[in-house]
DNA sequence: GTGCCTGCAAACATTTTGCAAAAAC
DNA sequence: GTTTTTGCAAAATGTTTGCAGGCAC
């Protein structure tokens, strides 16, 4: 549900909470995030933790990293993932957008990958 | 937990799992897994469904898509993550491998993606 | 018969929510 | 003073696990 307030307020928990998040390279879970603020604002609850994350990436302002319930996939061959965000319907994407450059990358040893793209399907632009 | 068995059994509710995880493109969820199965295998149970998911998953005969814990990263820019299979880090990637090739695919209208890349990081290579 | 696998229920982990009090404006 | 936001605790959701009995081999 999406929570609409015509005067969003800036309080110390959420200035304390996105500067974290900006400061960090570390990718956090809630949890983590939860641990590290508590240092400076030893009274914040999860409860707020976990909204005050979702009005960042509501806003635009943080993203998510591999997130929400799993689904499983029968079929191992590689190909990608669409994820319509109004129906949630996942497709197959037989696309791997020349890939072979994946191993020149400097990161580690590359065992394998997923390409996850969200949008709006096309049944879902229709409406 | 890896599990190890001498000596792997064919039973009715792993095959019952596996065919049909085959037989959809749909990208089920554990639970509609379990609800699905339920039809052919009514005392079937999740733990089961959860077990034998993992162990497709192991054997590589299912892949999961879109899973686990949520982490949050506070940059929105481009750029695709690095997971270490072996010490948990979280790597930021800054290369985006062409995707402007996305926005001719026809799956339909793509807003946000993320490239997932799994394997060992490099200080878990040296070991 | 041996030992892996299952069903069940409880435990665990993560996230959301209702509500009264506190804070922002 | 009004409305949003918070802290708290409980609930909801998703996943794992211990164990006794069942089944594959």
């Amino acid at each position: 549900m999406i929570t609409i307030s015509q005067t969003e307020r800036i309080t110390s928990q959420k200035k304390i909470v996105s500067d974290y998040l900006k400061s960090v390279t570390s990718h956090p879970s809630a949890e983590q995030v939860y641990l590290a603020v508590r240092k400076k604002l030893p009274r914040i609850s999860r409860g707020t933790v976990y909204r005050i994350l979702k009005n960042l990436k509501e806003k635009g302002e943080a993203q998510e990293v591999l997130c929400k319930i799993c689904h499983y996939d029968g079929d191992t061959s590689p190909h990608s993932h669409f994820f319509c965000q109004k129906c949630g319907k996942i497709s197959d994407v037989f696309d791997t957008f020349g890939l072979s450059k994946l191993k020149k990358l400097k990161v580690g040893e590359i065992k394998n990958y997923q390409i996850n793209l969200y949008g709006f399907c096309k049944n879902c632009q229709k409406k």
